[in-house]
DNA sequence: GAAACGAATATCGTTGACGATTATGAGTTG
DNA sequence: CAACTCATAATCGTCAACGATATTCGTTTC
């Protein structure tokens, strides 16, 4: 997660408009093993699975088989594989030895360390925001809040959950550090699986009026204000998760936005 | 990193005893492929080039050449290929695309935000910890307090850094979040890197006293100063590390303590 | 004598296949 | 009819080999 991450709504990123993915014709590559290429193909690859799991396409525990994932992207399974691990190591899957891959299905407990662990850190990635910030990033953030009110009530759930997560990603960028921003990013995706997993109707919205004020309290300078309503924002998107389950009956491909 | 990391100074972990490897004769395996057992091999070699890393026989800039794993650990190259994505993920290693895999080196901004990162974390680590720790939690930091005293002024330098290391890990543990503590560990270990890199001699000392008083205030209660006295800690830390470059001649497999 | 060119070597990326392990379903029996 | 057993299929882990790429070293030329 070197760069930020691109919210698409439609599925795969750039992939060839006229490819009809076929059965053991995907693909054809010539019969020449084009190397070097791989890196591209590998990022597509990791970023259609990881779109379709924050849009909610790829419900926790759905099963990833390799050989399916070989046939609708159309390379061999070491790519699928090296796919996968990175996949399991941001603990977007899990990974069973001799059982195959699954979207990763965080328990209670887990819930409770993902959303302590995200105060942990944006509390003091907002504190650094506040002392380093430029009037373009206010600019910007305001921007943010601008769009973000646009799409308020927004009956597409995955729009302003998008809108959100650049709010707290933008932030992330302003303190300028990009060891805290992929901390951030991992852990935001996990919150994303948790809203999946315990969120039907996907209504754990992010708070706009909570969101102005962190940036006011930015802008004014004052830190300490800043962490507190960040943590305090923190807070309360963890207390509007319930419990509940969903499940889904459309295919790997469907939900892959595939075909 | 699920678990937490065993600190041995003595290299390779939990290798066959009487096992003496030599080329393309190594772990002959008699001619079954033993499938199943990989996740303990695998485990194995990543630990033993992690210790490498933290004790410092492996350089940062060291090249790891695919060929010369297979043979010192004798397995095929989908195994040190695995290992060598894992080791990439956790920066321990870097991955050049048709060039190999070196020993990460972090540069001069990359070493700016690692401690930024780590203050960022720890800071709240300690604040954790000093809400809802135990007195045998207490107890047994007072201990390995003790244990750090002893080793102090010690010549080996990778035994009381270890030991140094166990401290920050132990604060983080009472904190009770993996998630956290696997972050820190990571963290840990780039700046172990970069003690490598910067530190020939190895004498970024973490102050015995002020691990003392961040205990101190643990015990009172006093959240806010055990906080203030972690960042000052860290900072110090920091500070101590100046810019020069040491290199080194042993072979691959004297660095990792094999054979 | 130094720089540029080219061949040989070393190393990496990818593929396909083989054996091992797990899940599934048919068949049998109490 | 339910529960158990066994055979079949699906899937995963590992390996060896092939082509592609980068590096190195010897040779040539100015």
């Amino acid at each position: 997660m070197k760069q930020s991450i691109e919210m698409s709504d439609e599925g795969p990123v750039a992939t060839s408009p006229r490819r009809r993915v076929r059965k053991a014709e995907a693909a054809p590559n010539l019969g020449v093993p084009v190397a070097g290429h791989g890196i591209d193909v590998e990022q597509n690859i990791y970023q259609t699975v990881f779109d379709s799991v924050l849009n909610q396409r790829l419900a926790p525990g759905t099963k990833l088989p390799e050989p399916a994932l070989c046939e609708l992207f159309g390379v061999s399974r070491a790519v699928i594989r090296k796919v996968l691990q990175r996949l399991e190591h941001d603990r977007i899957v899990e990974l069973r030895p001799n059982k195959g891959a699954v979207i990763a299905a965080p328990t209670p407990e887990e819930t409770r360390q993902i959303f302590e662990a995200r105060r942990a850190l944006e509390v003091s990635i907002v504190e650094i925001a506040a002392r380093c910030h430029t009037a373009q990033d206010l600019a910007d953030l305001r921007h943010l809040l601008a769009h973000e009110h646009e799409v308020t009530h927004n009956p597409y759930q995955p729009t302003w959950a998008a809108c959100a997560r650049e709010f707290h990603l933008r932030i992330a960028a302003v303190a300028g550090n990009p060891i805290l921003t992929s901390y951030l990013t991992e852990l935001m995706t996990r919150c994303s699986l948790i809203v999946a997993l315990y969120q039907p109707i996907g209504n754990a919205a992010c708070e706009h009026a909570e969101h102005g004020r962190i940036v006011d309290y930015m802008e004014k300078g004052d830190v300490a204000s800043a962490r507190a309503e960040m943590g305090r924002h923190l807070r309360a998107l963890e207390d509007n998760i319930s419990l509940d389950r969903s499940g889904s009956t459309q295919t790997l491909a469907q939900m892959l936005n595939l075909g």
